[in-house]
DNA sequence: GATGAATGAGGTTTCATTCAT
DNA sequence: GATGAATGAAACCTCATTCAT
């Protein structure tokens, strides 16, 4: 008996084209820069007609957040993977950091893609993923009594700050190449937010 | 007796235009946005020439480094009078960093500048100048026994990681609007290093 | 008995496609205008393939063509009933005069497509059918004796003239919405080329 | 004495270059029709760099408003002119539809930017003062007795209607070449309106 | 006959930079 | 030094048409 296939094939085929495009453009962008970034140079790398491109991207402003879609997506899918599994929360703290900075090393763009001002409405949902997950473990780590519970966005942007902080500063030149980052971002955030609270504070 | 000028008007008029154009290209640049930072909206908020632009700056370029340079100047100037100050570590280090986020927060614009990869080597003189800054105060932590000696350049990565994060997170949606980052990002630092060198980490 | 079909199965269903093309052609064309009138939006609207629209029409400017000659055919239609008929000649022109407002008035993209230099030499036998129409009701005006004979042309473009222009002025501010301008049409062209040919002109 | 310059000489040599383009701009318009007309071909056509075409039209859109209002300008100069001069109604009558239908006859265009749904907005004051220079001379007849009074609206329409008919039709193949519409269209509008509001009306 | 993804020439527009005055 | 019109490469995007399935 023949096989009655799951989606017809020109669907098949179009979404393969699809991502085709995108890998394309997310090479393009990792390689030569958001300024080199045009429809044209994706094309060629893609190999498709510039006309094809926007077959399947309404623009370029989208293709680029899809890109950033895209590069975020098993980052989130292990985020999301790790606050449900039970593994003790300090390991789930440090693997999200350390699955973090690897995508964030790999692909350069993401940070830009996320860069401050972007201004993409598209994006916004996909910036609350990103929080959510990081709250997500937070919030195994009060119900563990690891961390102190209270003002768990303010932990949460803390934590994401020193992510960001070590990822974009290796990017320049302040930290030798192979440095691990995890240790220290995980130490100092623990440390931090544990005593945070209790710590008086002098001066103004 | 007539008094010497230090310097001649000739070059007293060319530094003041400079700095109009500056000032414009500021106020460009903050207002509307990278898209709209054009040599010809420069000119117009200047009241100057297309032509005259060119003649104070090379290109858009370094326009764009020079008003990265002038932004972070003050800032500079404060990091390096706190550092020689003879004010306690504690104060020199907050003071620091509400200076810096205030900075940020006036004029995202300098995040951009400052973004990962903007790729101007010009910039990276300014960029170790901001390094630095955080450098000297933490070295003055150092020196008065609050914070452990070594490691001081992943000390500082995570301190500047910790305000670059609160800064640019605080653009999005996560904090509320009139949040004091400051003794957050104060006490989880303290605390963090403190604890850091010392604490046993578990698990992988 | 099974009837013996007039035209086999497959011609029918041809034949309603294309009239579905051309309904669904108009219906963009009147709602959206010529810049939006696009292929992909027709097939689209029609519920085709793009490339079944060219199974029907050999190119975008065909398909134009076959609008307006469909448009102005129940038009011409009348015109000829008209003609034929044995009503009285003013009653012919008034029917003329109100059948041709009204179909301008629905169909405001005919007239563009009628507009000067369209260039298409398609249109051709249309605008002759369209003059002829007018002609043949003239005609029988003189035949009747109630307007002079001679320069029929002249007459016919003088009425022409006349019911395009209001047409076409309607469209913009010049008179109330609602004004009927069938009467002021037939009344001035009766006044005028009664008198026409008579009047003694002065001045140069 | 050396003479004072009226305007600078770059201000004169920058309307020069506008007329430059304005010109040229007419010439493609009228050569190859509106489909050709292309930013490109006028430039070339201009001997200007197709940026500088924008540097003094802000579009395309624009520049062909320009051209409609440069091409009526002389028409409504005149017709103002005519207007308001002493002449007797019937001549002022004649020589603005002289005029007219020369205009017409010269720039094709012109019928096209008038053309219906041309949509522009910019349009709008043209086309009132195009209707007003007609409704001027409608109003010298009235006062002069020679055409009665009332409904001068649908009058100046009518009249606008028969000139615009002619000039649009003579570009078919109606008319003789050399027929001279001018007599006919003043002979049925003179007449028709004379008689028009008397005439009892018979039929629907 | 029907389909619709792919094509790519061609259009509009922007803008950093030059240069004659 | 100041001026600002001119330049033209290069970007984005559209859409009539083709053609393999």
């Amino acid at each position: 008996m023949v096989s009655e296939p799951q989606t017809p094939r020109r669907e098949r085929e179009r979404l393969r084209h699809r991502r085709e495009i995108l890998d394309a453009a997310r090479r393009v962008l990792s390689a030569r820069g958001v300024e080199a970034f045009t429809i044209e140079h994706v094309a060629k790398e893609a190999e498709f007609a510039i006309g094809s491109i926007y077959r399947h991207f309404a623009s370029k402003e989208e293709l680029i957040d899809m890109i950033a879609a895209d590069l975020s997506e098993p980052l989130f899918a292990e985020a999301e993977a790790l606050a449900a599994s039970d593994l003790p929360f300090e390991q789930q703290l440090e693997r999200l950091v350390r699955a973090t900075l690897a995508t964030l090393a790999d692909d350069l763009p993401l940070i830009r893609a996320f860069g401050a001002g972007s201004g993409s409405e598209r994006l916004a949902p996909i910036r609350a993923r990103y929080f959510e997950a990081f709250d997500a473990i937070v919030k195994n780590g009060q119900r563990e009594g690891v961390i102190p519970k209270g003002a768990r966005a303010a932990k949460v942007v803390a934590l994401m700050g020193l992510v960001a902080g070590f990822a974009k500063w290796r990017t320049f030149d302040a930290l030798p190449k192979r440095f691990d980052a995890v240790p220290t971002i995980v130490g100092v955030w623990l440390g931090g937010v544990a005593t945070a609270t209790k710590r008086p504070r002098k001066g103004r």
